[in-house]
DNA sequence: AATGAATGAGTGTTCATTCAT
DNA sequence: GATGAATGAACACTCATTCAT
């Protein structure tokens, strides 16, 4: 998972150089927007919960909505990382000999990820509706080209005789709205509620693998 | 199923009272607030949709958010109404079997539901995250009443030996998001790619059958 | 008195011919205009308060400030009428052959009007200074006819040695002022306090008297 | 008279701090609250006027009625201010043997300010009756605190032997009413005519004294 | 780099008035 | 005569953004 951290850094470490008032800017829009919405939440108030003036924000964001952006595009681009790495397919050959395997490494990778990162990952999901150029960004990585590669994966799994003879976009949308259920009952719907997370994964695995699963 | 129409009849059929100039500013809501979201629609962009003078809306609707709770609060009561007939059981026991089958005619039932009141829906999931009003619905509703009665259910069919040994809440869990996960990829994120719901809904079902029965 | 009582009969009792709506609508126009002004005061919460449709007050009177000139200008009129009878110094001298005489007759008829009338009167001088129609009128019937037939009577008064050498005009002022000041304090500043009507009179047209009047 | 003026002083030069845009601001609220009341007054109308944008008006005030208790709040204090003077007694006692006396450098003083702060004496008791704040600040302000000191003051020159013997309390609320009334037909009613001001007050104060005082 | 006063277009809402029923 | 739905201009107030300091 080394060659993960590395892409993270390569593509992300840009956000070190970020001001001590920018820095407090961004984390009040943060807050702000995964709490009232991105339209619902105005650069004045954003300014207060900063501590900077509201001609601070546009100092370092030309609009609102560039400030909208420098929050979730990142966050976007980190979540997908792990399936933009070149021959994903070779690091998967040589860690995980089994589907189940892949399934819940990834689980766990990404669940660290978005327990570090929910906030973002709350305004992502909610502004992408209404956001023309997030939802083209998403299509494009998303739908396009992490969907191509875990159905490749999928591939990869039926030609090793693991998993049944359904369509391979069907067995993905599968997997990944089960995981992503998973997730989000997790983090966003019953965040306080009392979770054995390690075996809520190992369940869920369970149940995916023995419903695309090869007896 | 019946049952069910009738349910929906008695609940919901005032809404036939609406004036015409009432059901175009409703209509020109709907279909804003699903593209916009609430908080970037203005009333004077639907009163112009509508072909009404904005006046007219609120002379309907007290207030903005009035607006928006007539078209979502409905939205979510037709939703989970197939959950709060009394006796639910009674009526799965007569008419279906099978876990398998139950599922089956629950998901026809509401993507059926889903596919005349698509935007509204939309509209829902959207804006609920933003107003209390609707958090607090969506919780005493769904996550207290309709997944309780999800929960008994899946303790009848254990009780029959068609559901294998895990917690019930997980079976529910699992079962609900990867209804929902078909139903909203299918609707929402790629509602014009070409599918062929009855297989899909066939596979899908078999899936979670698999994963969570025996044998 | 009874000539006084003819004149507003003569004057003003076109008011008999209101319908019921119409009377309902004067009435909760007058206590609302007194309460949060002319202009704070809206059609649809009169028309509310008077249990009408807001059309029927547009059916009665033309706009909203041919309402409030329907309740104030009749006011302004009883208000003033004693003062424009023909021959007011020959009733006066029938009846009154001291000043002092004259001014508590005087304030005993206003103080009986006012009393019934207190509210209408509060509009009227709250709405004054910001209808030029309003302030027409009062120039043109008090500051002129009016003053001039107090001046003209405290000639009257003088030429019979009652009252000192100041000018006429100065002494109007004295009295009115008085006399408006109390009941003014009376009616409109402290109308809950206790008060023993007949002694304050007595008193307050004493020292008008004692301040104008030859040892 | 010198310490008034320290006391003003003391309490209200505070308003140096307007910025221009703020002063026209007020200004142009002033005129315009005078003519045309509050209530119709708009605050687009208030920025056109003054100049500025109309956030500009909200800036500095955060509602319209700030904008109104900003000028009228300080107006009423300043009114009342020669009665707040702790001490007044032997003030008057080091100055004015006489309630005669006492009484024209009231009126000269007052007059002076009024004449000063005309257009915002006139807002002042324009609005007061619609404003539950204003009346409020009023009662607890002139109608008890003035008024008692009013009454004390009476009490002191009775026992001088200057005043016969009426209740303090009518005995004050004749003076005052004869002063402003004097003031109000001066400024308020007839300011366009051609007066006097000397030889007006010196008669109205003769009335008054003639009124309440020992021959 | 940081400020915050200033802007004016835009917001949700209210208003007096009209008119078809 | 009475209604109340409909109007659109006007309202108080907020907004993202600019710019002189």
């Amino acid at each position: 998972m080394t060659e993960e951290k590395n892409i993270f850094k390569q593509l992300f470490d840009q956000e070190e150089t970020l001001t001590d008032k920018q820095q407090k800017i961004v984390e009040a829009a943060i807050e702000m927007f995964a709490e009232k919405g991105y339209a619902s939440t105005s650069t004045s108030q954003i300014a207060k919960k900063a501590g900077v003036a509201e001609g601070t924000i546009f100092r370092h964001y030309k609009t609102k909505k560039d400030l909208l952006l420098s929050i979730v595009s990142p966050t976007m681009a980190k979540l997908i990382a792990p399936f933009v790495i070149r021959d994903l397919n070779k690091v998967l050959d040589a860690k995980y000999d089994r589907y189940e395997d892949f399934l819940k490494a990834m689980i766990l990778n990404r669940q660290e990820f978005l327990k570090e990162n929910m906030t973002a990952f709350k305004i992502l999901i909610q502004e992408i509706p209404f956001h023309p150029e997030l939802k083209e960004q998403f299509k494009e990585h998303i739908a396009e080209k992490v969907i191509e590669k875990f159905v490749r994966l999928v591939d990869h799994y039926k030609e090793k005789g693991q998993i049944i003879d359904l369509p391979s976009y069907t067995v993905v949308r599968f997997s990944a709205t089960s995981i992503f259920g998973l997730l989000l009952v997790r983090y966003l719907f019953l965040p306080e509620a009392d979770w054995d997370d390690e075996k809520e994964i190992d369940m869920t695995v369970q149940m995916i693998v023995n419903g695309i699963g090869k007896g």
